[in-house]
DNA sequence: GGATGTCTTGTAGTAATTTTACAAAATAAT
DNA sequence: ATTATTTTGTAAAATTACTACAAGACATCC
């Protein structure tokens, strides 16, 4: 509340004062919440009209949130919503350096993007807290996916959770059947119907195990047999060769699922992770 | 040329289409491309004046673009910059899950773009052309670094260059003293000071080896004994648990520097990426 | 229960900004 | 050198954002 006016972004600034807002004012808060993007392209008379109230009353809504005109309440929405048309363009033969860059980064910011919008909250909140209460975490990949979820291992094993990663089919078979209830297997496949892995936890959920899935589509075989399967989702198309972009959607919701664990205990994470840290000091010159 | 007006963003399009532009209204270009920051909070007239011209040429600008007018200009502006005031808002105590994953993938979402905006393409350029014409290359990386420099490996072998990669300081060290001239190393560190990593670039480097480093930071220790740093900026604030956003960045990054070998020889490139593509179809049921 | 005060909202007018019409330079062509 | 064409800017029109103020709603007090 004290940092309302710091706060990133216009939408999310509206959603936390809405409270406070006199019920006209309240009317236009509701349409821009929910027309964001239209909102763009009106006037402010045309925005008055659709919510039912006067010109006066939007600037008004403005001024208590902070912005300076509605001008500003424009540029603000237009700041943070999903940039442009994106027509995601993909790269192609002849295209210079910093053209394949500009492409591709842009893709990567896409994919973000909608991660962002197509979250599962319920889900994710699913997920953190099997991850919460494990009593070890064994992550498992192979090929592309194997670094995703080294990467993943190496984020949690600081929390003190007992951690494994596991890149090769038959050591993840092995240890699979070993695991138990209370055990969590996160399972990460870009496609989601890669045999091996589809294996492995098939034979972790008979072992008593639970499992996260954490995959490209949606209705892939290992998010049917997944206990929470979090579906990334992206368009990839910026080259086909390799998954860039869901690869980049699935670290930061890995990335997200770890500090929303540490998070539950934040006193004694801090202190585990200045271990760690402090651990490394003299691996520096 | 012809998809001209489905570019995403203005700032692209301004980019290429400021030949085709009458001298006046390129003076227009010029401003805008240097501070589309400032851009966005000026009137017409201010624009108008602050580029050396007048107002209706500021309107013709953004009409060539295929833009409405000058708020459109300045709303698509927006759109595609750093978003919002981003105070950088760190994840804190007490957060809600939502909230979490909107300040992280926000987070991630700007470092693309620091990323985006600061890099230099002739260093870019240099290591594309380095790792096209390397004889064998070498990724190497430590803790979480290695997972980069995995994910690494396992994009670049693909094109038929012999590709390792090692995450232990001894094994680096070691297979670094083999290397010879046209051998190329990558050595992936956030930091740009571990130790290990040093060592092992320094060793490889006396043998004759080219060096890519990617790096958080430009004035590292690494940065200076590398052919190439290539920094990813980031400002790394959503917790400082672990350099989340860096890592996408630097993947991001080694993604593009992939592509665009890959795009060297297009043709011979799909074939082999192809090849390994089929070899992976009786992995999935 | 009506009068008074405060708080909320909208009308109507003002100011600012964008846009257009048109004319003056500048450039190119005959 | 004159005329046509393109390019640019001046000045006025139109749109849009904003403000002053008053009417209406609501609560409070006598």
């Amino acid at each position: 509340m004290e940092n309302y006016y710091k706060m990133s972004d216009v939408l999310s600034v509206i959603r936390s004062g809405i409270e406070d807002l006199r019920s006209s004012e309240r009317k236009v808060a509701e349409y821009v919440l929910k027309n964001p993007e239209t909102v763009i392209t009106l006037s402010i008379t045309d925005l008055a009209e659709e919510a039912g109230t006067s010109e006066p009353t939007v600037i008004r809504f403005c001024r208590k949130l902070g912005l300076k005109g509605f001008m500003d309440l424009k540029l603000g929405l237009a700041r943070d919503l999903p940039s442009s048309q994106y027509i995601h363009e993909s790269v192609s033969e002849g295209d210079t350096l910093p053209r394949i860059f500009n492409k591709m980064l842009k893709a990567a910011k896409e994919a973000i993007n909608d991660t962002m919008n197509g979250m599962d909250m319920e889900l994710l909140e699913k997920a953190s807290q099997l991850l919460a209460s494990a009593r070890r975490i064994e992550f498992y990949g192979v090929g592309g996916s194997g670094a995703v979820a080294r990467d993943a291992q190496h984020k949690f094993f600081r929390l003190g959770i007992p951690c494994l990663v596991y890149d090769d089919p038959h050591m993840q078979a092995m240890s699979a059947a070993l695991l138990g209830p209370g055990d969590v297997v996160v399972a990460v496949s870009h496609t989601g119907s890669t045999k091996d892995i589809l294996d492995s936890v098939r034979i972790a959920r008979e072992a008593g195990a639970a499992i996260i899935g954490i995959t490209g589509h949606g209705k892939s075989p290992l998010a049917r047999i997944c206990d929470v399967a979090l579906a990334v989702h992206s368009k990839e198309a910026a080259l086909r060769l390799a998954p860039m972009t869901s690869r980049l959607a699935q670290l930061a919701v890995i990335d997200v699922l770890f500090v929303s664990v540490a998070m539950r205990n934040y006193a004694e994470t801090k202190e585990r992770l200045n271990m760690v840290k402090r651990s490394l000091v003299d691996k520096r010159p």
